[in-house]
DNA sequence: GTCTCATGTAACTTTATATGTTACGTGATC
DNA sequence: GATCACGTAACATATAAAGTTACATGAGAC
């Protein structure tokens, strides 16, 4: 299974409009995470319809942030995402006639449960302002002001 | 990403063989899990090389378990698969020159961590039998002894 | 009104990986 | 030495993530 990075994505996305106003473009912003403008609109799709951001065409448009980054946790953003899979592993086959599967199952089942469990847990906790502080944290060590935050 | 189901067969491999004693061909196992020999033979080698199960060439050979079930958890299972990703989910880029990237990754990181500790944890405390156990209830629920195990 | 810009989206391509398959080598039993 | 069963490399297939192209739609700029 080849790993997806939507979600490190998105957030990534979210950080960098939340360092400076005004809207940006999918190209802009592509550009910054060394991709492609129709990824970004992709994954930004489920935002706009959940209202985290919003998209303007024509002139001057692009994408502005819509919510207060305190009140959407990891979480939410993950759910606009259409909650991808969380675990790589899975069940041969699920609901199976065989017994001996169906014991397997239920003890795999269990442990996944309770990992993807706390997984959503702990990413409710995180908002996006806490990102954010996360990221000034790391800027000021910098001991620099006006230096950009992208930096190969 | 495809999702990756070895550890469910090979603990269902595992579970067959012990219900019955003596070697188990790779074909047989093959039929009884509707798969490949080759693919069997993939799977049961880590095991064979930490010395969970044996194999024998040649007339009368095949698969034996050589381990005590009882000793065995689900996570020595999972590590001689060669502990394959469990999160379905990771870092766009791992080691980021970009401060955003960096404290994306902390948040995102420290939460898959404890996923990933957690469902370990969790597969370190059923062993074999128990599973064995499971599979007892389930038979004894269908109030039949010598029904196959394997039913469409 | 029309030109340009930017998003919206479908369709296709590329890449990665799990799984399936074929082929053949090695060693053990008959 | 014929057959059986594992060991393994090489190749084929299937699925899904990510990248790309193409074109439609709508919003300013002129």
């Amino acid at each position: 299974m080849r790993r997806d990075s939507k979600l490190s994505g998105v957030l990534h996305v979210l950080l960098h409009m939340a360092q400076q106003p005004g809207p940006f473009t999918s190209e802009t912003l592509a550009k910054a995470m060394d991709t492609n403008p129709v990824v970004i609109r992709r994954i930004m799709a489920g935002l706009r319809d959940l209202g985290y951001v919003r998209s303007e065409k024509g002139h001057g448009g692009g994408w502005t942030l819509a919510c207060d980054l305190s009140k959407v946790s990891l979480r939410d953003v993950y759910a606009a995402l259409g909650s991808p899979p969380l675990l790589a592993m899975g069940n041969r086959t699920e609901a199976p006639g065989c017994l001996v599967e169906q014991a397997v199952n239920a003890a795999l089942d269990q442990a996944f449960r309770d990992a993807e469990a706390l997984l959503l847990s702990r990413l409710g906790e995180v908002t996006l302002a806490m990102l954010g502080d996360g990221l000034r944290r790391r800027l000021g060590s910098r001991k620099l002001q006006g230096i950009s935050a992208h930096q190969a």
